[in-house]
DNA sequence: GAGCAATGATAGTAATGCTATGGTAAATAA
DNA sequence: TTATTTACCATAGCATTACTATCATTGCTC
């Protein structure tokens, strides 16, 4: 058996639903490989519509701006990151082996959901590690902010510190050891690949290294 | 007793160095002003040109282009940190009291150096918590990397995780460790500012907040 | 006062980030 | 069935960005 998920994104992020065409999906899909092998600042609404064999004016007539696009894919991936963790925690009820599926979750050596994903997920999560910053370190993050465009990252973040109060009902700051560990999850990949030099892995253990740094850390941050 | 503080930045960020010149060093402190208060995205040598009252060439003739001045500006940061670190610290031995110290400076919570700083201070910080991470999150890494421009930030999470080594020696991961103390530092500091939600600062405690939650992390990632 | 380095003034170009308009083809409603 | 809407194409255009090039001018140096 197999499924498609399909995630309710802020309808602020888009100016028509990319989930309601064909062409919509294949849009973001393609962005999601275009961002990959470009990099967010090299991408751009007209490469994108070369490749698809479109129009500039049709992309634009989805998405106000590439800045908007990106959100959009952050939203799904947080929305996804989030049934994720309830799909591996489902009858799992020691809060130790939680927070440890959690972090392979967020730092992707968790198995896999279904084998049919809309994104190709080594693209995703790359552009994840590469780009998810770049949607807050923005001028306009108040802005965004009020359009709730990061309501899926704070319901994430508030999810998993349940579960960190739950594994130490006395843990001062659960929602800041949440963050710590999503972005640290990033870095520290970004970090162990690009410039190894600033983490402690060993180039033969650069995938699972930030796991098990991060495992390390949360636990004895909990203690 | 006042002084002025000149670092030797690494000499593939410009073209010219700006500190051989006054125009040079002008340049430099009103591109900090115009990125804190523009953002790096909407900062342009065009805008920073008119600002001074000279022409975009000029601009030209000393960095290659706008990405390589906020690297310059970042070496100058991470090597002002680590000569901060250095000040800081001397004549105190106690390995506690030094992390404590690296934390402060770190959240800008450290008293200053010197009144009279080349950069604002405020404005500096600033745009260290918001533009840092855009420096290396960029597909050009890997080349960059190769001319030393991260040199300066490997030097000084090289000088944290010896410290930290000396507070426990059998510390396993004292460069990760460093670097989550230096990137949560930053991005614990914008989101109790920007994005409250995913932190647990409350309102009146926003600015010390990311001191004592690092503070709190790294002692218990040390026991 | 010749020579050179630093900057100004001006120009130009390709790419980016849009916006506008008119037209066709297919789906949907009357 | 015809009428209407929608989805998209094609084309155009425009301001800004991110540069590069050239030549003139100033001012300091030998």
């Amino acid at each position: 058996m197999d499924f498609r998920l399909a995630f309710p994104v802020n309808e602020h992020l888009y100016l028509k639903d990319p989930e309601s065409t064909e062409l919509g999906k294949k849009m973001v899909k393609k962005s999601v490989e275009m961002i990959y092998f470009l990099g967010f600042e090299q991408f751009t609404f007209k490469k994108l519509a070369i490749d698809l064999g479109i129009t500039e004016a049709t992309v634009y007539r989805y998405f106000e701006n590439k800045h908007r696009l990106l959100l959009y894919i952050m939203n799904w991936y947080w929305l996804f990151m989030d049934y994720s963790i309830d799909f591996h925690l489902n009858n799992v009820t020691d809060a130790k082996q939680k927070i440890i599926t959690i972090i392979k979750i967020l730092t992707n050596t968790a198995s896999e959901i279904t084998n049919h994903l809309d994104y190709n997920k080594e693209y995703l999560n790359k552009i994840v590690i590469n780009e998810s910053s770049k949607v807050y370190l923005t001028k306009e993050v108040e802005k965004i902010n009020k359009e709730d465009a990061f309501k899926p990252y704070k319901e994430l973040c508030a999810k998993i510190a349940t579960i960190l109060v739950q594994y130490n009902p006395s843990c001062k700051y659960p929602k800041s050891l949440s963050t710590t560990m999503i972005e640290t999850a990033h870095h520290q990949q970004f970090f162990s690949e690009h410039l190894p030099r600033l983490t402690d892995a060993s180039p033969s253990n650069c995938k699972e290294f930030s796991s098990v740094f991060l495992t390390d850390l949360v636990f004895k941050a909990l203690q």
